[in-house]
DNA sequence: CCGGGTTCCCACCGTTCGGTAGGAACAGGC
DNA sequence: GCCTGTTCCTACCGAACGGTGGGAACCCGG
C-alpha cells in the first residue's frame, strides 16, 4: 500500500511510514511519557490518564515491535519490567514528535479556534 | 479527553493534538502532495495513487475545517475547484511534516528491518 | 441535444481501534 | 495460607475509518 504511492510522492510514502508509528491514540503520549526515563507500565498508566489497561499493554508492544521501545526485566520477575526508549525512539521523540510538539504549541490558538 | 492529558502531561497533550491533525491515512499525503502549490481534486486523485475517492472528499473536507487547507472555486463552477495549503498547513508540512519525512528516510533501513 | 469529464454526496460493508470486564500468573506483606 | 498489587491476556462491544458502488449536479465539446 505504501510502496503504490512511493512510485508517484516519495517524500509522501516515508511521512506515511511516519505517521504509521504514530497513529495509534496513545503512542505519542506513551513516548513522549517515556522521555522521562525508564519507567514501569503502572506509573505510565499512572501518568497519562484516560488510557485503558489493553491499549497501555498494546500500545508497549506495538512500539516494541517496532523498535522504538524496548522492555528491561530484572531477571524473570514479572512486577519489574521497565519500558525504555531505544535510539530510535529517543530520536524520534526528541526530534520529530518534539518539532510536532512545539508547533502545537505555538499554534494553539488557531487550532482551537477551528475545531 | 484531551485535556485530561494536559493535567499531567502538558507538552504531551500538544502531541495528541498535532497528531489527531494528521492521523488520518491520507490526510498527510495530501498535505504534502499539496505543497507542490494550488492542486485539483483531479490531479490529486491521479498523483496520490490508491486513495479513494470518498476519502479524499472527506480528507480535504476534514483539512479544510481545520483551516489547513482552503478551497478556492473560480466564481460558482464546479470542475475549477482548487486546493491550497492556509498559511498553518503550509507551517505544519514545511515544518514538522518534513521533519518526519526527514527522519523516516534517515531511519527507512531500522524501521523496514523491523516491521 | 448528448456523451464525457469533473466534483461531490450517500448508503453499505469489512476491518481496525479504543474501552470494558474478567481472569491468569507471579511476588510480597499480613 | 491469604490477600493485595502488578503485569499480562482474553473475550466482547461500539465507534470510527477506509473502500466500493452508485448517483446527482455541473460544464464543455461533439
Amino acid at each position: 500500500m505504501i510502496e503504490e504511492n512511493c512510485e508517484t510522492f516519495v517524500s509522501d510514502c516515508h511521512v506515511r511510514a511516519a505517521v504509521e508509528l504514530i497513529n495509534h491514540t496513545w503512542d505519542p503520549v506513551i513516548l513522549s511519557a517515556l522521555r522521562s526515563g525508564p519507567t514501569r507500565r503502572k506509573d505510565l498508566l499512572h501518568r497519562i490518564a484516560g488510557v485503558s489497561d489493553k491499549v497501555m499493554t498494546e500500545s508497549l508492544r506495538r512500539l516494541s515491535s517496532r523498535g522504538l521501545v524496548t522492555k528491561t526485566a530484572d531477571g524473570s520477575r514479572r512486577d519489574t519490567a521497565v519500558y525504555e526508549l531505544t535510539g530510535l525512539g529517543a530520536s524520534l521523540t526528541g526530534g520529530p514528535l518534539a518539532q510536532l510538539a512545539t508547533w502545537a504549541a505555538e499554534n494553539q490558538a488557531a487550532l482551537s479556534a477551528t475545531s
